[in-house]
DNA sequence: TATTGTTATACTCTATAACTATA
DNA sequence: TATAGTTATAGAGTATAACAATA
C-alpha cells in the first residue's frame, strides 16, 4: 500500500452546516482525488513526482533540468534524481544542450510519450465515468465555485513556483 | 521547499467545457487544497503522516499500533517509525496495554493535545476566510456535488482502509 | 498457530552544502 | 562571478521479510 492519506481517517461528512465542516469535506475530497490520481499514475509504472516531470515535458517539450526544477518546485538536486530514475525506466533521455555545454535538455522517449498518452487516455475515460451523468446546470456552478476556492486557497498558502 | 505537487505544473483552467478539462480543474483544486493542509501542518511542526496519526488519536482516543496501522492505511512497521518520531517530539507516549502484554496503547500527551487543538483552530479560522462570503445557495449545491464526486472517486480507486 | 511490535533492509522523495565544468 | 549539474549527506515516508514475546 502506498499513501497514508486516507479519507476514512478524516472526519466523516455529516449534513454540512458550519464552515469547519465544509472545510473538512473539502479536505476529504482532496484526499480522495489524490488517491485517484495516484492510482492512475502507479498503474502506469510511475510515481507522482516522476509523473509530474513527464507531464511537464509533455506540455513544454525538451527542457533543461534547471527549468524543470523551477517549474516543478523542487531543488536541482532532486531533478537529477528524478531524471535518473526516469532515464533508467526508459521514459526520458538527456541530450546535450545545443548552445550551453553545461546543460542537458531532457527529452521524452517514445516510451515516455506513450505513457503520457496512456495516462491522458486513462483520465479522459475516468472523466466520462465521473461527470457524464451530472447535469450541466450543476457542473457549471460547481466548477466555478471550485475555481474561486482554488484561487483563495492558493493565495492563503502563499505563492507557488510558476511554470 | 517541500512538495513537488505544484498546481502551476498542472494544466491551467480554460473556460471549462469538456469532461477532461473538468477533471483537470478537479486535480488542480486537490493539489491546491493539499498544499493548504500541508502548510498548516508544517506550521505546527508536524509532517502529514504524523498529523494523520495525531488526528486519529484525537478522534478515537488511545489506540494500539495495529489499530493505528489499519486506520491510517500503512504497515505496522511504519507506525513504529511514526510513533517513534512523535514520541521524540513529545506529542505522544506509549503505555502498556492493560490486558495484552504484547501491545502498547499510544496516547496523546498534553503537548499533543495542544497541537491538535491549535491545528483545529487554524483550520476553523481558515474556513471562515474561505467560505464566509460565499452565499449559502451556492455552498449547498457545491458541497452536494463534491460529495457525489468523492463517493464516485473512492469507488473508482478501490476500497480504502476503514477507520 | 496467530498477533503485536520490533529489527533489518531497501526504495523514493525531499533538503542543504560543496564541488566541477562552463558561461 | 554566476549558472548547470553532480556528488555527498541527511531525514522522512513507504514497503517486505524475519524475529521475539505474547495470546
Amino acid at each position: 500500500m502506498n499513501g497514508i492519506h486516507n479519507p476514512a481517517a478524516l472526519p466523516s461528512p455529516p449534513d454540512c452546516t458550519t464552515f469547519t465542516e465544509a472545510l473538512e469535506q473539502v479536505f476529504a475530497f482532496a484526499v480522495t482525488v489524490e488517491h485517484y490520481m495516484q492510482a492512475g499514475i502507479a498503474a502506469r509504472g510511475l510515481t507522482r513526482a516522476r509523473a509530474t516531470v513527464i507531464w511537464q515535458l509533455h506540455r513544454h517539450g525538451p527542457t533543461t533540468q534547471q527549468q524543470l526544477a523551477r517549474a516543478i518546485g523542487v531543488t536541482a538536486r532532486n531533478v537529477t534524481a528524478l531524471v535518473d530514475g526516469l532515464q533508467d525506466s526508459g521514459f526520458v533521455r538527456r541530450e546535450p544542450h545545443p548552445s550551453d555545454r553545461r546543460a542537458f535538455l531532457v527529452h521524452l522517449t517514445d516510451t515516455g510519450r506513450q505513457v503520457t498518452k496512456q495516462l491522458a487516455a486513462d483520465y479522459e475515460a475516468g472523466s466520462q465515468d465521473l461527470f457524464s451523468d451530472i447535469p450541466v446546470e450543476q457542473m457549471g456552478p460547481f466548477l466555478s465555485t471550485m475555481q474561486t476556492l482554488t484561487a483563495r486557497l492558493a493565495t492563503a498558502t502563499g505563492p507557488q513556483t510558476q511554470s
